[in-house]
DNA sequence: CGCCATATTGATCGGGGTCAACGGCTGTGG
DNA sequence: CCACAGCCGTTGACCCCGATCAATATGGCG
């Protein structure tokens, strides 16, 4: 049953380890699934749901809608994402999140969490690092948005990507990957039109960065991707370097 | 002592209640005050220090430093604000803190931090809940990045700032502020050049919307400054909303 | 007073938005 | 089975926001 909870241990012991019985009580907490089918929001801004969500399979985003009927994206989630902690605490979100792809979430009901934390102080600072790596992960993207131009924008997504992705092990042979977004929805991310989209991500498969095989892009050359996007993992808290990690007992 | 401790309780309780004792615990645990000039960095991306920091006076900037000497400012910190959370938790930074003002910050052992969080899990929670607002803050500013364009992204700046420095009592008389930044700092945090701050800084005096004297900036139409910037408050979570502060026994 | 950082203004250029047309793919209904 | 409609990606033409370069105030500060 429920095959798919462990992503959500496995990604919190990117950063901290935890005993079995924090798992276990992780694992309990999930009363029931949901599936979504694609564009379909989970959460919206202003709302004060009383469940969490743990991604289980599929991919999210999280977004804003603006005036004028623009939207941006603030970020992508993946399996074993936690998809709204910050309406655990704030009781409100300050955005939506809504699905790109057929979606299967985890259900865990607010009271559920909240006791949790009280009684497994460790489980409460995982859940803690979740958010913040996710701001972490949204500073980057201040920079992405604010600093560089498209080219190296979408390389460095590309290598955002590839790498969340590679950690939860939904990368083949080392370098393709499924890559379910509409080009209107890299643009709503990257702050960009689905035109120039469309141009740079030519450009960077004439330059032979990557290649698209349907809903699937191969990375050909990832020290030119990376270098291309001025990319280093480090804000995504995944690596060989594991934070905090040795307070383990 | 420490006149200004009590700006982090103040900022604390915008969101979460605290007990006397809980308060008491958290000024105690300033142990002694530090002073920064202008443009010194409190502390650098990658490392790992053992004090956090709470701003008593002056304002910081988070920021990254990019290739080919970009740089993005990728939020702004003022009094009561706590500059590195995130390296509590995390082990490590990613990304910097510098002055912008001269600055007086209150140095909080990490190892305090620590016991005060296990033995108060209010505060705790009150921390983490600092670092969501952040995190919903710098999602804001992607959105401001990445769709919309310069003259609604400053005037969107110009009215965070105001709401922030009023929710601490820095502005004066209703509409007016200091305003410490160069145009060299707004424009890396808006993502544009400083020849186009100057101009539309202009745009926006010309209009009306605001004028400077010097270090301070005075909104002369705050409903048309806001609606320009597309701007509403909420994801400051400072307003008459609460979030959850009803729990407070 | 001269020096340096900052702000302003002008001129020019280019990245990327916008508009529009077209082709490919999928799904749906006659 | 085919016709048609949408959605998505691609390509071209044109234009504008904002970057860049450069020169000129402005204003502390030694």
């Amino acid at each position: 049953m429920r095959p798919n909870a462990q992503t959500l241990i496995r990604k919190l012991e990117h950063v901290t380890l935890l005993a079995d019985e924090e798992k276990q009580v992780l694992i309990e907490a999930v009363v029931r699934t949901r599936d979504l089918r694609p564009n379909e929001d989970l959460i919206r801004e202003g709302e004060q749901p009383t469940d969490r969500h743990v991604i289980l399979e599929g991919v999210l985003c999280r977004y804003k809608l603006l005036h004028e009927g623009k939207r941006q994206i603030t970020g992508f989630q993946i399996a074993g994402d936690l998809c709204d902690l910050c309406g655990l605490l704030m009781g409100r979100m300050d955005h939506s999140v809504g699905t790109l792809t057929p979606v299967t979430v985890g259900v865990i009901p607010h009271q559920t969490l909240r006791r949790i934390m009280e009684c497994h102080p460790r489980v409460a600072e995982a859940l803690w690092q979740e958010t913040l790596i996710d701001a972490s992960i949204a500073r980057e993207w201040i920079a992405n948005l604010g600093r560089r131009k498209a080219y190296q924008r979408l390389a460095h997504l590309l290598c955002e990507m590839s790498v969340r992705l590679k950690a939860i092990g939904q990368v083949t042979d080392g370098m393709s990957f499924e890559w379910p977004l509409t080009q209107g929805e890299v643009a709503d991310a990257m702050g960009l039109s689905t035109v120039h989209v469309s141009r740079t991500l030519q450009q960077l498969r004439v330059e032979g960065l990557v290649i698209t095989q349907g809903d699937e892009i191969r990375v050909l050359d990832w020290d030119r991707l990376q270098e291309a996007g001025d990319f280093t993992p480090d804000y995504l808290f995944l690596g060989s370097d594991l934070g905090n990690r040795g307070r383990y007992p």
